[in-house]
DNA sequence: AGCCCGGCTTGATCTGGATCAAATCAATCC
DNA sequence: GGATTGATTTGATCCAGATCAAGCCGGGCT
């Protein structure tokens, strides 16, 4: 993240999902009313109790948002990818963060103030019902990780993952190869796992011919073979 | 539930904190979109894999949420009393229920059909930032029982859990009569520990002085000593 | 009163997954 | 290339919490 040629902040936001049918003068408003947050690997974009300065949206790069013990040990609660957005319901709620962000390699990010996403509501229904609907998005996604962290065992949750990963990097192929986006000591925490056990379920799998890991990448032959493992 | 005088739903609806600063003319527009529902003790809402017939809410009684696994056990995600609405992901998202719902004692539910929901939502951003914060508020709480389950120990839930019921119940009081407002193996779900482990924790707890039980009841002496508790 | 049934407790045992410790591998940097 | 540092694997051991199996209320019913 060394040079510093400017970052022309309306394009980026109108890349982004949540805001891409929004008329160029809104967007423009909205580019005025956030700022350029640049972190390099291991930075971090926030801690455990600050309060929000506003939403935080990815525009390159990869954040993990994890909760910390006093253990010192941590628990990844999501990976942000590009186009991602976070920190609504902190937003809306005036609440600090329960979690905190640290960029997994150089990220940028903008920060749109909180007053300029309240007023598109208030102005926008649109983008209100936009931004309701990606809020259900994350409901819906935390209600099925509570379900495999308090039913399913740590095997399955490492099958439904693949799976879901396959669906997203390979869609619709019977035999797929997915790359794992982050180090596997991370992917561990997100799916509540230590790295130790994560790498032996990861063995054993491979072990009973569900695919072959080379490295970071997860050669599934059969992936309809995967989802009767579930069963 | 035998009495089967009519139920006047503007009154109801008008009552309920997500509809309460609502004009009259829309709550008479959600009234005529709603459909009542009756249940008794046991009685089922909805089940897993359903498509949702629009938001509930309820009026009286209580309704446990859980997913169920294959073996028959399940797992109590919410426990929704008298004034709380259930379903705007899954409206918003037309997805299929992830659990299921039945109510813990006879309950009264309103469905207010999704398309009111989405019309309001159109027309009234007032609303729509209403709802917003409705989800952001569960989000949160989500989150909370997230770093719960995948960082607590489960005395430190029931510690928790006692504290924000302290809370609810007898607001800045240093003591307090804790009353469960569930059976005990409901409680223990809703914390993820079995129903046996559940009734040692609390055991031991009142053993080092905590608090004392009373069947449902959970008399607290000193609330900041359950707080020392935690660290 | 006596009976039944569902909710709760208690005890004994088991296990998924964590933790600790050490070896191996890989990428980067002199 | 060798050294350094972090990521991953492997092995041995441990533990929080589940499960299994009885008992034990307490309250509604006849």
């Amino acid at each position: 993240m060394r040079d510093s040629k400017p970052v022309h902040k309306e394009t980026h936001l109108g890349r982004v999902p949540l805001f891409d049918d929004l008329p160029g003068g809104e967007i423009q408003q909205l580019a005025k009313a956030s700022k350029v947050v640049v972190l390099e690997k291991c930075g971090t974009l926030f801690r455990t109790g600050e309060t929000c300065p506003g939403l935080h949206v990815v525009m390159y790069g990869q954040l993990k948002v994890a909760f910390s013990s006093t253990q010192g040990s941590e628990k990844v609660v999501d990976i942000l990818q590009a186009g991602q957005s976070f920190g609504e319901a902190e937003l809306l709620l005036d609440e600090p963060y329960r979690a905190h962000a640290q960029a997994l390699c150089d990220t940028l990010v903008l920060q749109v103030a909180g007053t300029a996403i309240l007023d598109l509501i208030a102005r926008n229904p649109g983008f209100a019902h936009r931004l309701l609907n990606g809020m259900s998005r994350r409901l819906h996604d935390l209600m099925i990780d509570l379900e495999g962290y308090t039913l399913h065992t740590g095997a399955a949750r490492v099958l439904t993952f693949l799976l879901r990963e396959a669906a997203v990097q390979e869609p619709c192929n019977e035999s797929a190869v997915v790359r794992l986006s982050a180090p596997k000591g991370v992917i561990a925490s997100r799916l509540n796992l230590s790295p130790e056990y994560f790498s032996r379920i990861l063995h054993d799998l491979s072990e009973q011919g569900y695919f072959a890991i080379h490295g970071r990448d997860i050669h599934i032959d059969s992936v309809s073979r995967l989802q009767l493992g579930l069963a």
